[in-house]
DNA sequence: TTTTTTTCCGGCAACGTTACCGGAAACGTT
DNA sequence: AACGTTTCCGGTAACGTTGCCGGAAAAAAA
């Protein structure tokens, strides 16, 4: 064992022609013999012949390797837009690296450094929840290496972008609320600066103004994080009297928390108070009373963000674009 | 834009020293005076310089790159196992290339072979439920690039290994039922031959031995795939007369498509049957009543994985061992 | 036949880095 | 002063591959 592995050299010397020769056999290029590329081709696939791609990237200064970085992997939505984009890539023959930035600018920033260094094609990026300052995606930007940005963008930073509609979805979702009769209606809202909460508040606000309802400040309650400190939020959103009837959630966890919550202090879902999610993480499905939420298609954005990315590589810069994938309003019984 | 990355040329031609000095002063060897080595590495940061990971790898012929393979990476269990091998990945310097098998063996081996055309350090397998066949990861082995396997193991392939004691999660699983009066005990078990299946069955059948409950062939049911067949084998279980009182299920989304069965037949959890599942998806906690199920450390698994792989790679080889995880049962009101 | 064109191949340099070797200069020793 | 030692540096080859160029041999045209 731990033979070297196959060389182009090793086969021109077994087949007593040059290495420019076998490299000019292995790809499809004109100037070669028939008959010497099928004596190559055969050899190599004997030997079991596999080309270095270091070597190659390196005289041709591309990789077609794709960095990859997200808040976190493990989580339903980005998993799946993980094995979008996996699948993507591998039709195209392109290579991926994942990093996570547990949701800090920090390892954020380390992690692009890293992918840097090994000659990137491009990076696929959805920012930790502390970004805010564009610069160093600026840089790289500068050093021509394409960044496609998605679910998490940075509006400062122009960029190809795939996102979802989350202001649609917000919005249907709290006008399904008002259709059910809820006239006041909690939004439990994420992190304050990030685009997806941004926009869902916007969606939230818009509905109740069609519907020529109020916005009162004391119905907005703000996570820091995600989950994390959603409880006290739901504590404070039980003692308001009077009750509100409606409560539209940043997701589903913080959804269920509210759930289990009201369930275990005599509050009636749907009866007392209708919810409504973002996600439709399974739980949703699962929770008793199942989960009226607004489904992400994750692995359609990963997928349609490789796609991007890829066109970017190779061909002309286009025009940047940002793609809205629709949600969909998946209503359960939380909201019936 | 689309300038040059700076190189160990660019650094030796503005110091006016030779490119070798350059090398030497940016790593840490003897052989260079204090002084031109501070002059370089003040320079490489002003002039952002990184080394090429690509030349590095070309000439130390090691690329730092770790290669993984899993079934599905949506999946929270695999995901949080993903999440482990990145963040220990990072800390040691190293990189993540991510393939997924989906389940099949073709894209598992094709997987394998881009990987190894990378020139990976190492891999890091968990086996598609179609593979039986252990030579092509045999051939890996023998071109000397390390392989550990984790959660899905090939029986045949002896190698480092990470697993999870399922034998003893399901064997205490079943014992808890049988230790709340259950005495008909269904299992639901996973593919054949996989090896995850089997340990769960082998804890199963122990577990009724040790308590002298027979081992009826009746009660053990396969699916072929995970969860997509299950719902015909639960319709089964559920018109077994006498009514089974307990099921086993080889995982959590199994127990929950259960439940949600025999709630809406009537039959009531876990009055009339108890269930356990496996893995402690989020689900479990969420449904009603609340899944017992048994807790694998899908993070723990993959760092200690990692940490193993990389410790292979750089160190003398050890004996192989196979490092088994303790899982924790979980109790909650499926089973109460 | 000679000339032109085509076909095919080998040599060389390059990609960015490291490893090895040899040697000049500075220092220390007797 | 002559010698050995140390310190530090530059040159060169190599890693595996591709791209360019020049040229020999074969084929086609004159």
């Amino acid at each position: 064992m731990e033979k070297h592995p196959v060389t182009i050299k090793d086969i021109a010397r077994q087949l007593n022609i040059s290495v420019s020769t076998v490299s000019r056999a292995l790809r499809n290029v004109a100037d070669i013999n028939p008959d010497t590329k099928k004596a190559v081709l055969e050899l190599a696939s004997r030997l079991n012949y596999e080309p270095n791609i270091m070597a190659q990237s390196l005289v041709r200064r591309s990789t077609r390797i794709i960095g990859v970085i997200v808040p976190a992997i493990h989580s339903h939505y980005f998993s799946q837009a993980l094995s979008g984009m996996t699948d993507v890539a591998n039709e195209n023959n392109y290579y991926l690296m994942f990093c996570q930035s547990n949701e800090t600018y920090v390892q954020e920033v380390s992690s692009m450094k890293k992918l840097l260094a090994c000659n990137v094609d491009g990076l696929l990026v959805s920012v930790s929840k502390e970004t805010k300052d564009p610069t160093e995606f600026r840089r790289v930007k500068e050093k021509g290496v394409p960044i496609v940005m998605f679910d998490r963008i940075l509006p400062d930073f122009p960029c190809n972008r795939v996102i979802v509609d989350e202001y649609e979805g917000a919005f249907k979702a709290v006008e399904h609320l008002i259709k059910k009769g809820c006239r006041r209606i909690v939004h439990i809202a994420g992190p304050e600066g990030l685009s997806i909460s941004e926009n869902r508040l916007r969606g939230y606000v818009d509905a109740l103004g069609k519907h020529r309802l109020p916005v009162d400040e004391k119905l907005i309650l703000r996570c820091k994080a995600f989950e994390e400190d959603a409880l006290p939020l739901i504590r404070k959103v039980a003692r308001l009297r009077p009750l509100p009837d409606g409560i539209f959630a940043i997701n589903d966890r913080t959804a269920v928390l509210a759930m289990k919550y009201f369930h275990s202090h005599g509050i009636a879902v749907p009866a007392d108070i209708r919810i409504v999610g973002f996600n439709d993480d399974p739980i949703s499905e699962v929770v008793e009373p199942s989960l009226t939420t607004v489904m992400q298609p994750g692995y359609e954005v990963g997928k349609l963000a490789m796609g991007i990315l890829i066109d970017e590589i190779c061909k002309a810069p286009k025009a940047e674009q940002t793609f809205r994938l629709k949600t969909r309003l998946m209503i359960r019984n939380s909201s019936r």
